[in-house]
DNA sequence: GTCATTTCGTGCGTATACATACGCTTTTCG
DNA sequence: CGAAAAGCGTATGTATACGCACGAAATGAC
């Protein structure tokens, strides 16, 4: 109980659940659920580069790289040179993209609902700003000053 | 914001945070955060089929059948047949992965305590039963009644 | 007792997650 | 201007995560 390790196993099986969950809801639409994250992402600010779209998922640009390439495969997002630098490309949802997104957003309110059966809806909003600020301070960056880090 | 995305977003950025910071902890040495909850879970029943191993985890059985084999092949774990269940095999901790285990516990406390400082003290408690009622809902039972499923 | 069902471990295939190294541009700075 | 540094995408390798199918053994139904 006070040995800490009981809130790192909490969310291990939270986010297991969660994922597993969203798999088997995604997957009749022949998508997973982190492909569902990507779209998502995408579809909150068009043409980005593989980078910045990496950065905000949060996930591994080689990891991004692949998922694109099977989801380019279907005909859902597409990538072009960027503009002004010739190293980047960006990432956009096709038209098909965005319809498939719409879709997903719909298979997936089932999942939003039941999670939000387990909590109640006056501290959702605290739930969410504690697993905010957990990331953030193990990502690192102190929580109450942006000073030295070892 | 009520959308109901950020719940699953926050949720999946503190897993993939402790995730990662647990993997680079225990880089140094030469196991992976989820081999770390696989010894955690023998650590604390010893003697478990593989089938059981990953319930408990909770997590794949050919997914544990996989990190099984390197972790034998470390020296680690070690597998026998069952007495009585001559399909079932029995896992336990080597003594060189229960002394391995111990090392990795230390090396893992600034984590935990990393994730406490971001939780005031007084609803650690709070959080881990919502993970795991989040969990629970997740899996397909509901939290107030064990009724009837579709 | 026999046979269908369930359970256990295994093997295979696909998708993530990440580290690392590499080539190529862009930016920076002297 | 030109060399060094940093940034972007790519390719490869290892470890998870899971579904599915298989053979073998245990369990149930009759």
């Amino acid at each position: 109980m006070s040995d800490k390790s009981e809130l790192p196993i909490a969310l291990r099986a939270a986010y297991l659940a969660m994922h597993r969950q969203s798999d088997a809801q995604f997957a009749k639409y022949g998508v997973t659920a982190d492909q569902f994250v990507l779209l998502a992402t995408l579809s909150r600010g068009d043409a980005l580069t593989q980078r910045e779209l990496a950065r905000r998922m949060p996930s591994d640009p080689s990891t991004v790289r692949a998922m694109l390439v099977l989801l380019e495969k279907q005909g859902l997002v597409e990538r072009d040179v960027h503009p002004s630098d010739s190293r980047a490309r960006t990432v956009a949802l096709t038209a098909e993209g965005k319809r498939k997104f719409r879709q997903l957003w719909n298979a997936g309110e089932s999942i939003r609902t039941k999670m939000h059966e387990a909590i109640q809806p006056a501290i959702v909003a605290d739930v969410v700003k504690l697993l905010t600020q957990l990331a953030t301070v193990l990502n690192g960056e102190n929580v109450f000053n942006h000073a030295q880090e070892a």
